[in-house]
DNA sequence: GTCTATAAAGCGATAGAC
DNA sequence: GTCTATCGCTTTATAGAC
């Protein structure tokens, strides 16, 4: 599955051919259409259930559930993990530019819908007003994705993790009222 | 040209038949090798070049030889229109995110490489610091090619009015020392 | 320049042996 | 489950009439 998802990532949906997949992922098409009835269609909407799991798991929740903070915190983390610096691109950021995105609609839509509201979720846990937790939250998802398409346009994957970096440092909540450990000559 | 721009702008490049090519344009097989003897590359390649053109004539040379802060505003009208307020998607960023990519490597990196230098041309000029200059013009670039993923993702122009509105204001220029009109009361 | 006809290869998908 | 063979169809590209 993760070759699978890997095949119409670098391709595209119409790039990624069946003689292609059947190259990368060792399994003949007889395998293929026996897993996958509806064929490449079929395919493709797999990867993005598998896709979308795993953000759930790995993003959603923790930022819909867990302590603010620290769920924001582990959302930078993955998020740069998970794109590998820059080098990987998003599969539903390639989706959703071409017409691929009319076939896939509605998982194209939730996903990026969802990591919006859970990490507005996060930032109005966090203290932010609703309106201003929405708008940064949409800012960093935003920008993200942006940061994928020129690290990528650029082949420059430094512009990915100092971009992630900065969407980090500007989605800051604010401080809380506790008083922090001070070295000898602070203010 | 400009539709034969808009198919492989809608379609992506292997989306983008002949077949497809011809029914939109009205030009038969004939005709499009009488133009473009190099084929499917070819034509894309020249609508790559024509896109290029119209950035340099509309966005980077008047960041580059103009006054800064009519340049930058001119930047976000024309960006703005350009892409029909995110209901058009960017046809570089399309091909950046794919294996297409490899095909054009030098047009894509020069589109995006040369808009960033332009903007931040003009933000030195205005007043920034080069470092700071370079890092303003990183983001905004970066901001509308988010804001087109998202926008059409999510299927909600919305998203790029209000992402590149935001990102307009927080690309202003330092306030030169010319003092305003102050109403009565103010401090 | 633009058309039709056609070539050669590749496409997604299916059938059936094993 | 996995393989090979094969079906229609579409693809890019070319040839040649007009």
């Amino acid at each position: 599955m993760p070759l699978l998802a890997e095949v119409f990532r670098e391709l595209g949906y119409e790039g990624a051919t069946l003689s292609r997949i059947t190259e990368r992922t060792g399994l003949g098409k007889g395998s293929l259409y026996h897993f996958f009835p509806g064929g490449k269609e079929d395919m493709a909407a797999a990867v993005l259930a598998d896709i979308d799991d795993w953000f759930v798991r790995h993003i959603y929740q923790p930022l819909e559930t867990g302590e603010p903070r620290a769920a924001i915190a582990k959302m930078w983390d993955e998020t740069a993990a998970y794109f590998r610096s820059g080098r990987r691109i998003c599969l539903i950021g390639v989706f959703a530019l071409d017409a691929t995105r009319d076939k896939f609609a509605a998982a194209i839509r939730l996903y990026f819908a969802r990591w919006i509201d859970a990490l507005a979720s996060a930032l109005r846990r966090g203290g932010l007003l609703p309106a201003a937790a929405r708008a940064q939250a949409e800012t960093a998802v935003l920008g993200i994705q942006g940061a994928l398409v020129l690290a990528r346009g650029l082949n420059d994957e430094a512009i990915f993790t100092r971009a992630v970096g900065r969407l980090a440092r500007e989605l800051a909540l604010p401080e809380r009222g506790k008083a922090r450990p001070l070295k000898k000559g602070a203010p």
